[in-house]
DNA sequence: TGTTAACCGTACTCACTCAGTCCGGATTGC
DNA sequence: GCAATCCGGACTGAGTGAGTACGGTTAACA
């Protein structure tokens, strides 16, 4: 599985919480909308606010103010906040020391074009198009409800 | 970073190899032909068995044989053999179970978007367009990377 | 000015996953 | 029968990431 960090996962819990609200929120209060835990919460707040995608204000009655509108933030842009530069393969960015320990690799530089193509398609798709309100159906799930996941177009992957 | 297994990197490189030459190959003979430890092909070959995107003969003078040529043979399929599905987040495979604790989670399945379109780039993308010889030059990205790819690297591993 | 509420920064631990290895068995050609 | 090769499973060590804890800093407010 194409595997992403739960960290991102939960980031766009958090923007996606922080623009339903004017002004600041905390992170006590966006843990417990969210039921995310807390440090958590302030964790991926502090990555984001160090990526510009939010602002901090500090002291009593601080919290966390989204910088930019949903549809503004694609979402490589929180991927790539959470988990660093968007490369399938350590080949792809700076980190290839391992690689050349392998000089003989033959695969160097392949992955260019599959990793810009999956970076032009997280591009091209911003925080607003994941919005409840394009899908209306999960943002209150009765917790008796049989998990029923919304029909995947990649189940057709498996 | 997105992460993607190295199994999935070697099996690439492996097909690659294989196809390559006609005739069956041996793991021992990929292994020294690529460099990658013979144990470790050995595993990539089998699990590509499994998935019919290789052929195993047993036996002496047995080996591995290709099943389809590399342009039948999207990316998308190496790594879902691989990887399993290609989903960024357990929510979207079938394995949410530990979603399920978490009910008020607001991003159920909104992924979907996103996963469709790394699917969907991923299906678009064979193998023999990550061969050597063609790769258009433009389609090397630019960014962040001083890491100039070696030129016809897979001379090599011939 | 002191108290309180919130962010900030770092370090730590635990658990999980994955790459790589090993071994015995089954199959096939010579 | 022997040798070469695939097959299947189990095991281990390393790496990584989620989550926690704690003390410090900042700013609003009485």
């Amino acid at each position: 599985m194409l595997r992403l960090s739960k960290l991102t996962d939960y980031a766009v819990v958090v923007l996606v919480r922080l623009s339903s609200m004017d002004g600041v929120q905390t992170s006590p209060g966006i843990a417990a909308a969210t039921g995310i835990p807390e440090p958590t919460v302030a964790k991926v707040l502090k990555i984001l606010a160090g990526s510009d995608l939010v602002s901090s204000q500090r002291g009593a009655r601080g919290g966390y103010r989204l910088n930019r509108v949903l549809a503004d933030i694609p979402v490589a842009d929180v991927i790539t906040a959470i988990d660093g530069p968007i490369a399938l393969t350590a080949c792809v960015d700076g980190s290839a020391s391992e690689c050349e320990s392998l000089c003989m690799c033959p695969m160097r530089g392949r992955w260019d074009p599959v990793n810009a193509a999956i970076q032009s398609a997280l591009t091209s798709i911003s925080l607003a198009d994941m919005q409840p309100s394009t899908i209306p159906l999960a943002f209150r799930m009765p917790a008796e409800a049989p998990h029923v996941p919304v029909q995947s177009p990649l189940r057709a992957a498996e």
